[in-house]
RNA sequence: GUCCCCAUCGUCUAGCGGUUAGGACUCAGGAUUUUCAUUCCUGCAACAGGGGUUCGAUUCCCCUUGGGGAUGCCA
């Protein structure tokens, strides 16, 4: 019987949510959405030493900025909570006193150096790194004693060498570990507080998931988390492990690579949108051979079985030619909200709604990122801007020029208007009274309203300027540098 | 060391035995435009190597090489 279909996030607090990690609750997100079931988010915060509340905050705003909104999870209670895996320390602790009971775990009473100290010896050897078992089986003597010496234990999973671990992978099909590989790895630590491999089994089965999609890193996890649903006698969910993404020196991505958070791309002026299409394209495409493709045809498209095995170099080239796609396509009034609070350099009476629509609208096509605004749109407001260049001085300097620039100044003096509906015809009697024409009727106004040889539409730009910076500005280009 | 995995243009990818190996980004050239940008067109550029299997391999198998991941009282 098919079950309804439940997938999750589950980050752990301790920093900002990372590009890797985002494409993993995407992926998650997409799938649960395409088979019209529920996305949960759980908090994986058993490290106590590296979660914090601020980070597990700052992830959740970034999912939320994503719009990846999720149908359980924290501030959104639902019957399988709590959603934080410190606030389920009772559940595992009953978990784990039942393995104990059958004796499917053991407590260990080794130390961190001297496991240490036994690992080196046996890598020394050529032999396996695997926990040597010598806690495997204590008496109960031997128990008591190590407790009068003041030792705690871990509990570790008293594996099977002998028995070797397969699964079925949605992306890599079957997958087979050899048991002499899996060792008795711990299930929980000194302090009582159980580590991931068994949080995450309990919270899986707990929560109902039935899939679970997250990075290539934890195939090797998967056998151990096998065997503690073994132990258990649970169904496994099915795991789907997406390859990983990779800096351009094919290392998995880092700092090193540069902006690696999802919160540093938004910063820099990214729309959540873009970043979604272009990191749901990492190790998957869609059938349709569209690259273009907005949330909701993401969801409608997306299956597993169309997901690569091999990792993906995260190319913020293009990712950043797509966030350029993403602006363009946004209609003026949209954009103009966006731009704003990237928008530094303007007075506060350019950054009405209409001031900001007008400004994006003039801009629109030459923008890659939101930040891009503050550099692109400075001209508009310098006082007087100066020629950008020696050439552009140059050409500004030129007989006709000024004549040009003179000529419009009159002209427009008496002009009733300063729509940019009007600069065409204007600029028609500049070419009239003047005789000059083509590049050089052109340059020298663009030079003197913005300082710039290359820029946006004119018309619009004379427009946006109007009467009062207009004149000031051709009246600076006539009096020369 | 051991284990797992991966391998098509520089990058992201399509391909699921027979294709002129397709698309996207980047780059170069061109068209449009008063400039630039946008948009459109054209071009450069790939099956890691070696063995098999097969009438036929980019595609299936093996080896080599290269790369990634795991090997934590992190997740």
């Amino acid at each position: 019987m098919e079950r309804e279909i439940r997938t999750r996030f589950a980050p752990s607090p301790t920093g900002h949510l990372h590009i890797g990690n985002a494409r993993t609750a995407i992926l998650n997100w997409l799938f649960a959405r395409h088979g019209g079931g529920s996305f949960l988010v759980r908090i994986e915060d058993t490290d106590q030493e590296r979660s914090t509340a601020a980070s597990e905050e700052m992830i959740l705003e970034d999912l939320r900025w994503l719009g990846l909104e999720w149908d359980e999870g924290p501030g959104v209670e639902g019957p399988f909570g709590p959603y934080r895996q410190s606030e389920r320390q009772e559940l595992y602790a009953r978990h784990i006193a039942g393995l104990l009971e059958n004796g499917r775990v053991y407590p260990c009473y080794c130390t961190a150096e001297e496991l240490d100290l036994r690992r080196q010896e046996r890598l020394e050897r050529g032999e396996s790194t695997n926990y040597d078992g010598r806690c495997r089986s204590l008496t109960h003597e031997q128990k008591q004693r190590h407790e009068r010496e003041g030792r705690r234990p871990v509990i570790r999973f008293r594996s099977d060498e002998t028995r070797d671990v397969a699964f079925t992978d949605l992306v890599r099909g079957d997958v087979l570990f050899p048991g002499s590989n899996i060792g008795d790895f711990v299930i929980a630590r000194q302090n009582g507080i159980p580590m991931y491999n068994f949080c995450c089994v309990v919270d899986d089965h707990l929560m109902r998931i039935t899939h679970v999609l997250r990075g290539d890193d934890h195939v090797s996890n998967t056998p151990r988390q096998v065997l503690l649903y073994e132990a258990f006698g649970w169904e496994t969910p099915l795991f789907g492990h997406s390859p990983m993404i990779l800096g351009n020196n094919r290392e998995r991505l880092s700092k090193r690579h540069g902006a690696t958070s999802v919160s540093q791309y938004r910063e820099a002026g990214y729309l959540p949108q873009a970043l979604v299409n272009f990191l749901s394209l990492l190790s998957w495409s869609s059938e349709s051979g569209d690259e273009i493709l907005p949330p909701d045809r993401l969801v409608s498209e997306f299956t597993v079985d169309r997901l690569s095995k091999s990792a993906a170099v995260f190319d913020t080239v293009k990712l950043t030619w797509m966030n350029g796609l993403y602006i363009r396509n946004l209609d003026a009034n949209t954009l103009g909200g966006l731009l704003r609070p990237f928008l530094r350099s303007a007075p506060a009476a350019d950054l009405s709604v209409e001031r900001m629509e007008t400004i994006a609208r003039l801009l629109q096509e030459r923008l890659e990122t939101l930040a891009d605004i503050d550099e692109k749109a400075a001209f508009l407001f310098a006082d007087r801007p100066r020629p950008e260049s020696d050439e552009a001085a140059a050409m500004l300097g030129e007989p006709d020029a000024q004549r040009v620039i003179r000529e419009l100044l009159t002209i427009s003096g008496n002009a009733d208007s300063w729509h940019a509906e009007r600069f065409p015809e204007l600029m028609k009697q500049v070419q009239a009274a003047t005789g000059v024409k083509g590049k050089m009727l052109w340059m020298p106004v663009r030079i003197a309203l913005t300082g710039m040889m290359h820029g946006p539409d004119l018309a619009s730009t004379f427009g946006f300027l109007g009467r009062d910076r207009c004149r000031l500005r051709l009246e600076a280009a006539l009096a020369g540098p």
